[in-house]
DNA sequence: GTAGACATGTAACCAGTTACATGATTTC
DNA sequence: GAAATCATGTAACTGGTTACATGTCTAC
């Protein structure tokens, strides 16, 4: 999860641990509080495995020479005036997504993981799955709606043995929130589809099929009932 | 976590581990599959602190004279029929929750746990609360509502930092499910309120307070703003 | 010279998981 | 007597957390 994460930051720009974090805590802060004490770890588990790599410190912010003393460049870069990634402190090391971290990144992001969370597992994965490839999206897409599904009709099965005021209340919306994010999904997938036509690709196994009119709430039709969500163990 | 489904399953008759388990995996079974490797250990634990206690095998289900011998009695409680709740193997160890237990329930479900799944947290407190007293059922709903308030407009505060279309989607998802979520917590308190009459019973901090109308969606007012999720930390 | 932001890291813990080991009893 | 089901338990791992230790640089 947190490798996802970092992998998908790193993309975009090669940054250095507290900076990620940083990043981590406000534009995913809403899903996520990392601490550093997972985070520095995490980036010695990928640089060890090959999928980040330590950036060489000169030409950290164009617009000076490097000397090749670091202490030097840093001070020079600060002397040069407050930018806006601010210049260095204490010994940075900034990290770089290498091609195998690519791979790994996309690797994850369609993973089964057996993460506890699926909710937060999901929203995370959603939120960099901007820099994949279509169809690798919309498979990541196509999975959760079978997830969805499993998960409302499972709920249409079981009667539910506690039937107190709480209970019954729980299940019932609890219910509607997963036809509601189904609904959603399926909108996303339906925005996917439109935009890029449906070539043959065989993504995973169901290439989008149903959906008759737009968006249907919570029909029948469980499309692969193949994942089962490993409640009961 | 799993104490309290544990000391709530516990509170309404004795159970050995294994169909503890099973309870947990068919009756919470859609919030929760929890695994024998945890929970024996639990047993344990609650057992060394006092919470619950292993119940004498005597008697254990009325209808048959006990012997005084263990297999003895299993045996004969095998012979006379099969019974709803089916007689032994093994040395199958039920166990009771004591008074201490009963008082360690409802600190728990009220205790003001870091746990990471908030959500899962909260519907397993909710589906437990019937056996509370009411003022702490009340404070359990309040809390939730504090939560859901400060969730709400963090999220209006922040403006969000990567906007392309997964991301986008993803906030004005998640802010409608936060309003959904409120609206309903709002009713359960309302028709708690409506049950036993507002007592002066200053549970926490905040009697009930406020909600002009019914259920206003996201006004202002965050009650008590002292919580505070751990979000960015 | 010290307060505070920047920056990296380790150790101990937490609440669960999987995989495994073992044993009793029933059913075929 | 083999297989299925009931029943209890341990060890190693997982993916994080908090608390702590340490160091660097700036601003006052």
């Amino acid at each position: 999860m947190l490798e996802i994460a970092v992998l998908g930051l790193l993309k975009e720009q090669p940054l250095h641990g507290y900076e990620l974090k940083k990043r981590l805590s406000d534009t995913l802060g809403f899903l996520w509080g990392v601490s550093y004490g997972s985070l520095y770890p995490a980036l010695r588990r990928l640089e060890r495995e090959g999928a980040i790599e330590v950036v060489v410190p000169a030409a950290e912010s164009p617009g000076f020479a490097a000397t090749g003393s670091l202490k030097g460049d840093l001070a020079a870069a600060r002397r040069a005036g407050p930018l806006p990634a601010k210049p260095s402190r204490r010994a940075r090391k900034a990290y770089r997504i290498t091609d195998a971290g690519e791979a790994r990144f996309a690797e994850l992001l369609l993973a089964d993981d057996r993460y506890p969370d699926e909710e937060k597992a999901f929203a995370l994965k959603l939120a960099f799955c901007a820099e994949l490839p279509p169809a690798a999206r919309l498979a990541l897409l196509e999975r959760r709606r079978t997830v969805l599904i499993a998960r409302l009709d499972q709920s249409r099965r079981t009667p539910g043995t506690r039937t107190d005021r709480y209970n019954l209340s729980l299940a019932e919306h609890r219910t509607r929130s997963t036809q509601r994010d189904l609904e959603w999904v399926e909108g996303l997938i339906a925005a996917e589809v439109a935009e890029s036509p449906v070539s043959d690709t065989p993504v995973s196994e169901a290439p989008v099929s149903d959906t008759p009119g737009a968006a249907a709430p919570a029909a029948a039709d469980p499309g692969s009932p193949k994942v089962q969500e490993g409640a009961t163990r």
